[in-house]
RNA sequence: GGAGGGGUUCCCGAGUGGCCAAAGGGGGCAGACUGUAAAUCUGUUGCGAUAGCUUCGAAGGUUCGAAUCCUUCUCCCUCCA
């Protein structure tokens, strides 16, 4: 059983497959070239590359050559997938820093010695092309009825799609057969919203080149209610952990939903199926505990096992009644602040626990809040150095928000 | 190019001279219930210490008073070419 496709789709990643057969047999029989595209729209890769990562990873470990593809140049675009707005247009700038932080990311992921892997960007063939003749190499290939009728255009049909848009498909499909001639990259891979994208480009090297191509999408993680995965209300979950504290990282898998954890760990954690079915099948309070072994081992993959060993210790210390509150999330202020004594209000701006004051005062008067697990009311509470314990202050914002404040 | 319609607070969407910081829904936040889950219920949801200040595409203007009226600009959509 060490067939990449098998392992992926035990594991749950598998969506669609353009022949399935043949690609299970030409998994099995050698060692395949595939490829899978970033586009870098911002400065650091999120939760939900991270899925396709994972398949990536999985399909290395098999022995076969993966190849990071980052879309500098398909970026310039803008793929109108799933979006119902036009992207604001990036500048050349933000995009080559974008790829830069794609890189560095993709690299501590992904093998990338001895050849083991690939990372090129189409920035390198796309930005060169000559409109005419790619007119008339590529366009003829492409029939606009069928494209029109394509998923990924249809929540644009509505609201309108420009053209620049529309040339997205183009332009990725015409990544795969460069792959191709280039690497010998005969498969793609992606998330299922890309299904359309990756069929563009297997078609295209199969008329052009009269060579067999290959694509398979992989299923998106979503909420019970559907909802893409791996979003906040303050945004993506990021894989920089400048943008997503590794603690914040992992509370977000801790926090995850019942139904979704085994789904989760077949697909974000290198955990052996057996150990996925056995924790998947818990139930009740007892589910938590498969959601700890979730959360750390996806914080492990991602900033490694003593940042994840750390989060798991603050958490603990935080929820569990744990005694090692070294790894908290922390803010040192000023001792100044607290010998004339700070208002309540201010102290929960200071702390970055709530962005504005008027937000401050509600959850005060809500009782939302709480100093040393002491329930505050009182908006005109004055904070001192009186309210500090051994030099620490815990403060708490709802039930998952803690800061710890020490002095500096 | 011609004709018409429209840009409202995080999103959708009411609002056509004062009672509008602006209905309703979604989302968010807080509380209750729980298992740091889901579902449900309650409160809340521009900033600000009360005062007050800044919002309704942008800039001007009319008025005691404008999201609402006028002018110019700008962006979007639909139909025609």
């Amino acid at each position: 059983m060490n067939n990449a496709y098998d392992i992926l789709m035990e594991r749950g990643f598998i969506a669609q497959a353009t022949h399935e057969e043949e690609i299970r047999d030409l998994l099995a029989k050698e060692k395949v070239t595939f490829y899978i595209g970033f586009d870098p729209t911002a400065d650091s890769l999120t939760a939900g590359h991270f899925l396709t990562i994972m398949a990536m990873a999985h399909m290395q470990r098999c022995g076969h050559t993966p190849i990071a593809l980052i879309g500098g140049g398909t970026v310039m675009i803008g793929d109108p997938t799933g979006k119902t707005d036009m992207r604001k247009m990036m500048t050349i700038d933000q995009i080559n820093e974008n790829a830069e932080h794609f890189k560095k990311q993709l690299g501590s992921l992904i093998d990338f010695e001895d050849d083991k892997a690939i990372m090129t960007n189409n920035a390198d063939w796309l930005l060169q092309l000559n409109y005419v003749e790619f007119l008339r190499d590529i366009g003829v290939h492409f029939s606009v009825n069928r494209m029109l009728t394509a998923e990924c255009y249809k929540s644009r049909m509505e609201k309108g799609l420009s053209f620049l848009e529309f040339n997205y498909m183009l332009l990725q499909s015409y990544d795969f057969l460069e792959l191709n001639k280039r690497f010998g990259c005969v498969l793609q891979m992606g998330g299922n919203d890309q299904w359309s994208n990756i069929l563009g480009g297997v078609e295209l090297i199969r008329r052009k080149e009269q060579k067999p191509a290959f694509g398979v999408t992989f299923n998106l993680l979503t909420t019970s209610e559907g909802k893409k995965m791996g979003k906040t209300e303050k945004g993506a979950v990021w894989l920089d952990p400048a943008k997503t504290t590794p603690y914040e990282f992992y509370q977000y898998w801790r926090n995850i939903e019942d139904v979704k954890v085994k789904e989760c760990l077949g697909l974000l954690t290198f955990l052996p199926m057996e150990e996925v079915n056995r924790l998947g099948a818990l139930e009740g309070a007892e589910i938590n505990k498969a959601k700890e072994v979730l959360a750390f081992e996806i914080t492990k993959i991602i900033h490694g096992e003593e940042e994840a060993s750390k989060a798991q210790e603050a958490t603990k210390a935080l929820f569990g009644g744990g005694n090692n509150a070294a790894d908290v999330p922390t803010t040192a202020l000023d001792a100044s602040l607290f010998e004339n004594g700070i208002n309540i209000l201010d102290l929960l701006i200071e702390a970055s626990l709530v962005p504005s004051k008027s937000e401050g005062r509600r959850n005060v008067q809500q009782g939302g809040v709480r100093i040393n697990d002491v329930q505050e009311k009182d908006i005109n509470r004055v904070i001192t150095m009186d309210d500090f314990v051994d030099g620490e202050m815990m403060v708490r914002r709802g039930k998952k928000v803690h800061q710890k404040i020490v002095l500096k």
